[in-house]
DNA sequence: CGCGCAGATGTAAACGTTTTCATGACGCGG
DNA sequence: CCGCGTCATGAAAACGTTTACATCTGCGCG
């Protein structure tokens, strides 16, 4: 028998007699037949496979994206190519030329490649997602988390508390989910009619060591110091209330922390970490069917499209209300007292 | 200029003229053109990429695994091909034949599936490693955690602080880790001359809500109540943690507990949790370069391979030494608290 | 009884590369 | 001046599928 009979037996893409089709059956499961998938590909045109491609893959953010966009991919039979360690636009191309011609979209993760870059080494004909991207010029898809939502919310938390002194922990200068919670808290901290305090705005870079510095360096500065302190990240949070801890900073009773993006050591921490939940594997089930949608309706990418996961206030056990002013005695602090 | 040409200038596989080569590179400049990976798998035979197939993406645990294979595969050149969520025989047969010829070799992690029936799916011609598998029949390679070292270092700390009365908290029935980690206390215990109670093995499924109901179990029966609580894993160890918290239940003081794995959430609960470091990376690292081993030279698949990864017990603040028996005063009682 | 039609199967082209072989140009030694 | 080796390039086959088209076999209907 021919080869496009053997083909249309194992696609049933068209009518076999039986008795030819229990023969081709058989004889596929005597040699282990399998079909290759490069040549499959490579005619049908279709790669059942989304390219995946992020900046790193430490830690339990990756892991909970992953899963997301696996998720979905697998509902509709689609493999995932993974490629990571891209952090600039150079690596980032690369992976793009390595994946063309294996994939039928691309979901991209290059927080800190600046948007300009990014458009720029992106094949044409190629369905792209960005995920939490700085915007990105012309006709493309981007999912990402509401940072300004959530840093709104962590800010009026905190000024409900009757907090005024606010320190922010930033992430590292050019990731744009970082830029964006600064931002984020910036104007919420406008919005409460609170004036944030220069040196209170600390730099870090995500990890917990970063966060661990900087909190050091926040209690181990003279002047007045900050009754609360808003991270960028739960990591750095976590690494801000070791610090603490070791200055003998007592929390929440004397310094309110509060971080963000809820990773499942928040709820183990001592105090529990009052934090933003992010649904990471909702970020990328979203962005993995909005690809999805622009495959099976390429006009879809004709206008760009923008989809933001919401962000949700999650309060646990590290904030409280400010302590009273340690001042002698008298009647302003009395009345201040009062005043609560 | 023929596509031949192309093909030279691009890979530079043969010598081409320096003004025809600049050509080239200009026009494929101009055309953003970027070769057909499937087309180039087809005739290379060789597809740069490994198929990695996983039980499930979900924790910390198939991050740190990801990492540690995408680092070794990345040294090479190699992207990655991720399928998950595949528990039975058939899912991973499924997977694999979506595999063929769009890798160069396979990943498997599947310890659910029995070694027959994982043998039987397996494409010929392919290269395979296993991870944590059960031992396979017929000429493989694998790389697995040093479960038998890591119980017996268990339950020799816990001997030497004077334990007798351990109970032992499994794993889901089919799983291999989980088995080994139960053979591997059986064993040590037989190796420091302690009984082990059998009503004192529970079972559990390596999550956190399976550890809780069976720590609350344990506490709630009746009879004389075990000193302490070997976990197979760290998130039954976490979980078990918090039920004896609700418990009333002071650990270490009233109650030790280890766990396995050393997951990032180990460091951070309170009481800072005793457990047994496996270096996940190192694993996931290992296998990919196992396999690139055998991809390079073939005939090193002939014989099986087999590799361990170790594992290290890290003291945290768990554990302790058993609380004194609580009995009516006596001799007997005050000759045994003399006798410490 | 012959023609057309439907259903089953074979043939061959095409997908986009890589690579072998052939061809052409060129310089050099005989 | 010719033959030969070397270097650059073109032509074409091959990788393993899918699929449009051709072919063949019956069968029903005019």
């Amino acid at each position: 028998m021919s080869v496009a009979t053997v083909s249309r037996v194992l696609n049933a893409s068209a009518p076999v007699r039986e008795h030819t089709r229990e023969r081709v059956l058989q004889v596929a499961r005597e040699l282990h037949f399998a079909p290759n998938g490069a040549a499959r590909t490579l005619k049908r045109r279709q790669a059942s496979a989304l390219g995946v491609i992020l900046p790193d893959l430490y830690g339990e953010f990756f892991s909970e994206l992953l899963r997301g966009i696996d998720l979905e991919a697998q509902r509709a039979g689609h493999a995932l190519l993974v490629s990571s360690s891209h952090h600039d636009a150079r690596g980032v191309a690369v992976a793009v030329r390595a994946m063309r011609g294996r994939v039928d979209g691309l979901l991209v993760m290059a927080p800190e490649v600046s948007s300009a870059s990014l458009a720029s080494v992106m094949p044409d004909g190629l369905p792209v997602v960005f995920l939490n991207a700085l915007r990105i010029r012309g006709a493309t898809a981007a999912v990402s988390v509401d940072n300004m939502g959530g840093t709104r919310a962590v800010v009026q938390h905190l000024a409900r508390l009757g907090h005024t002194r606010v320190a922010f922990l930033c992430g590292p200068p050019r990731n744009a989910d970082a830029a964006a919670r600064l931002r984020g808290f910036r104007a919420a901290m406008r919005g409460v009619h609170l004036h944030v305090d220069e040196p209170f705005v600390m730099h870090g870079d995500f990890t917990e060591e970063g966060g661990w510095r900087a909190a050091r360096d926040l209690v181990a500065a003279r002047g007045v110091p900050p009754t609360a302190i808003v991270a960028a990240n739960d990591a750095m949070a976590v690494g801000a209330l070791l610090a603490l801890r070791e200055a003998g900073v007592e929390v929440p009773a004397e310094m309110s922390v509060i971080g963000f993006d809820d990773i499942p050591i928040a709820r183990y921490v001592t105090p529990a970490l009052t934090t933003v939940r992010v649904a990471i594997d909702e970020l990328g089930a979203r962005a993995a069917a909005l690809l999805f949608r622009a495959l099976s309706d390429p006009a879809s990418l004709r206008k760009p499209h923008r989809e933001v996961v919401p962000a949700e206030l999650i309060v646990r056990q590290s904030c409280r209300h400010p302590p009273h002013r340690q001042r002698p005695p008298s009647v302003s602090s009395v009345s201040a007292v009062g005043s609560q």
